[in-house]
DNA sequence: GCATGTGAAAATCTTCACAGCA
DNA sequence: TGCTGTGAAGATTTTCACATGC
């Protein structure tokens, strides 16, 4: 599937592709140009085209890609043509609302366990998934979850990361203000709220 | 302020270098190195210094940047240095985690009112903020709100930041998963958790 | 004719390497 | 000596432009 290097940014405009192409697929047109997806997401038509090409993915030239077959391909180049079964490790406000959250499904991606240190918390049902002791951690792997999210606060982050790789989790999202430590092998994408927004000022103009 | 062109990318980091500086400041060194920081933050120490250069932030040779100094700098360049004030709109599983996160306050954010459409919410009270109307939104401007946070379900997103950018709105943080169409003068920053998610399994080792 | 796939060019970003200063 | 600031080199990414195929 590989066609010589391909850039890390890539991958990471895929994502972005297929949910324009839900989106468009939902018209229920047959096949999409490079151009007419370029205008949808604001981007360059010819950036698609190389970008699907690193990848194998070619379209009839004339015509376009048939949307259903790129949406496969795509789903399928992401891994996301299985379900992955995700672990979300601290039930706070923000895991709360992740346990909540409907977006992931579109994904293929699962949140089915949920993990805190609080007494009090454990048992409790959030969103339908029971509360599970953090101690139960080293259930994962018998459980078939490989991919975890990481919602605790920043001092026990480092921590949370160390028990879910030896877990056996091969992916992490990692929400916590902190930067994560982990084997080559696991791969770690963290997301810090905060210092997203913290960028928006600069931005803005005088007055 | 500005020294010729400034990378996006350089903005983007300066609030990485920002959270490194606060967390190692706190050890009590009156200087750090570009060397110091690179390591804590595994990043090229040369990148760190031409990062500066662009925003005219100089250390003194043999030594290093006088560490306090270069904080308030960089809370000056990206505007941090005043306190904004901040609009949540939505206030559902998503908004009410933010409206508890304690993340902003380092970076100077300060969400001091949340809006939302569902009458059964508003008057209620989440984290200290009274819900209010959304029809309230015309309100921002006069009282001196600069930045919002859309939480708000995706078909709404459009409508919301609109409303929003009438009130006056200068920057958008935008968690819905969906493409906003804004004024040039207005920055939107878009955060689609799902697809920083759905990016993970990309990575994944077979096995 | 129309849209693809792709080398080549252009633009951008990162790292190197070293002169210069404390 | 040690670390900065920065031109230049290198690496990477994006865009162009056009030959190719439907």
């Amino acid at each position: 599937m590989r066609y010589g290097r391909i850039p890390d940014e890539a991958v990471r405009r895929l994502p972005i592709y297929l949910r324009g192409l839900l989106f468009l697929s939902e018209g229920g047109q047959q096949s999409i140009s490079s151009k007419d997806l370029a205008d949808f997401l604001s981007v360059n038509p010819s950036q698609i085209r190389k970008d699907f090409s690193y990848f194998g993915v070619f379209g009839t030239p004339g015509v376009g890609y048939k949307t259903e077959t790129l949406i496969k391909q795509i789903r399928k180049i992401l891994k996301l043509d299985v379900v992955h079964r995700t672990a979300l490790a601290g039930v706070g406000n923000l895991g709360s609302a992740l346990l909540a959250y409907p977006g992931f499904g579109v994904y293929g991606l699962d949140i089915v366990a949920a993990f805190d240190t609080d007494p009090k918390k454990i048992g409790r049902k959030v969103s339908n998934i029971t509360i599970e002791s953090s101690s139960k951690l080293g259930t994962l792997r018998r459980r078939k979850i490989d991919l975890a999210i990481i919602a605790v606060p920043g001092d026990s982050a480092q921590k949370t990361a160390d028990v879910l790789v030896k877990a056996g989790v091969k992916g992490i999202l990692n929400f916590s203000p902190c930067y994560i430590t982990v084997p080559r092998r696991v791969k770690v994408i963290s997301i810090d709220i905060a210092m997203d927004l913290a960028r928006l000022p600069y931005y803005m103009r005088a007055g």
